[in-house]
DNA sequence: AAAAGCAGCAACCGCTTCGAA
DNA sequence: TTTCGAAGCGGTTGCTGCTTT
């Protein structure tokens, strides 16, 4: 930052509006070849009638090079649902974990499409509720099957039905039903077969892809033998590629947990499931957690 | 066929953060 | 320590194209 210009900005009258494809082919021409260094030079020296901030911000949202146009795939949208939970509204902190997709862009499809999917979602489910409410009698919903229990590992928007199916990917492929839930009265059933717990979103993708490095660094995250291999049904890894470890929401987080105040804390001041908001408590309560490893 | 309404997207605005002087 | 300018970020606006009436 403090980009020291030798050129002082004679206050030009910058362009506004729309972007033409000459303006877009000078300013793409210009960062490729010298960077852009400080913003506030580049539509002075790209010949461009744009103040800085807009130059960048063009470059950002639409020529860099990497971008991926159109629409979002299931897996990014399932990201952005999860992400979202966590985050809310630090549309870069989950740009981050979608390569080749700006904040601009998420923001904009959160707004214009995914938040009313979670709407009509929420509302679908609070009208599934009233009715399993008014006619509970023949559904068990103690602890350890209730759709509360089972949403603890999920922290993805299970409430959008149309992701329930897919986005909890019950990965138990010889106990669990490969149904997806199409229909409001799959929803108590599938939620007892969830996996319970998932803490793949806390993982780099060093992680998943080299649990020989976690264990050789002593750095335990999650028991060796629970690894994700075919004779671990439980272990699930979401679409959350990329989460590192040191920048990630969690990520950072979670390897610097000590102890299980410390996860409890975290979970307790991170985590909000649908509308149950179940504390770090009553999650730690049903882990196993020493000396910094996990067991699930 | 035309007008009104709506949705999606690009761009702008204003605030905050950061780093250099 | 303070000030200033640049960058980053999230909210909002406004244009455009599509759909509905």
């Amino acid at each position: 930052m403090g980009c020291k210009s030798s050129e002082k900005p004679i206050k030009p009258k910058h362009r506004r509006g729309l972007w033409s494809p000459e303006e877009d082919q000078r300013l793409r021409n210009y960062v490729l070849k010298h960077g852009h260094g400080c913003w506030s030079s580049v539509p002075i020296n790209a010949g461009l009638q744009r103040n800085g901030k807009s130059c960048r911000l063009r470059w950002i949202n639409y020529l860099r090079p990497g971008l991926k146009r159109g629409m979002f795939c299931e897996e990014e949208e399932d990201t952005i649902l999860t992400l979202h939970r966590m985050l809310g509204n630090k549309w870069s902190q989950i740009a981050q974990h979608l390569p080749g997709r700006t904040d601009n862009e998420i923001k904009n499809y959160w707004h214009s499409y995914l938040k009313k999917k979670v709407a009509k979602a929420e509302e679908m489910k609070a009208h599934i509720k009233t009715q399993y409410t008014s006619s509970s009698s023949d559904i068990n919903m103690d602890s350890s099957s209730s759709p509360k229990r089972s949403a603890i590992g999920v922290p993805i928007y299970d409430s959008v039905l149309g992701h329930v199916g897919k986005s909890l990917k019950c990965t138990d492929q010889e106990s669990v039903p490969q149904t997806s839930c199409d229909f409001p009265g799959d929803q108590a059933n599938c939620s007892s077969f969830l996996p319970k717990v998932l803490f793949a979103e806390w993982l780099s993708l060093d992680h998943v892809h080299g649990w020989n490095n976690i264990a050789d660094s002593g750095e335990g995250l999650i028991s060796r033998s629970d690894a994700p291999n075919s004779h671990n049904p439980n272990f699930q890894f979401t679409p959350m590629h990329g989460f590192s470890s040191n920048d990630g929401a969690y990520g950072g987080q979670f390897h610097n947990m000590q102890s299980h105040a410390s996860a409890t804390e975290m979970f307790n001041s991170q985590f909000k499931f649908e509308d149950q908001f179940i504390s770090g408590d009553d999650v730690c309560r049903d882990l196993n957690m020493n000396n910094d490893v996990m067991y699930i």
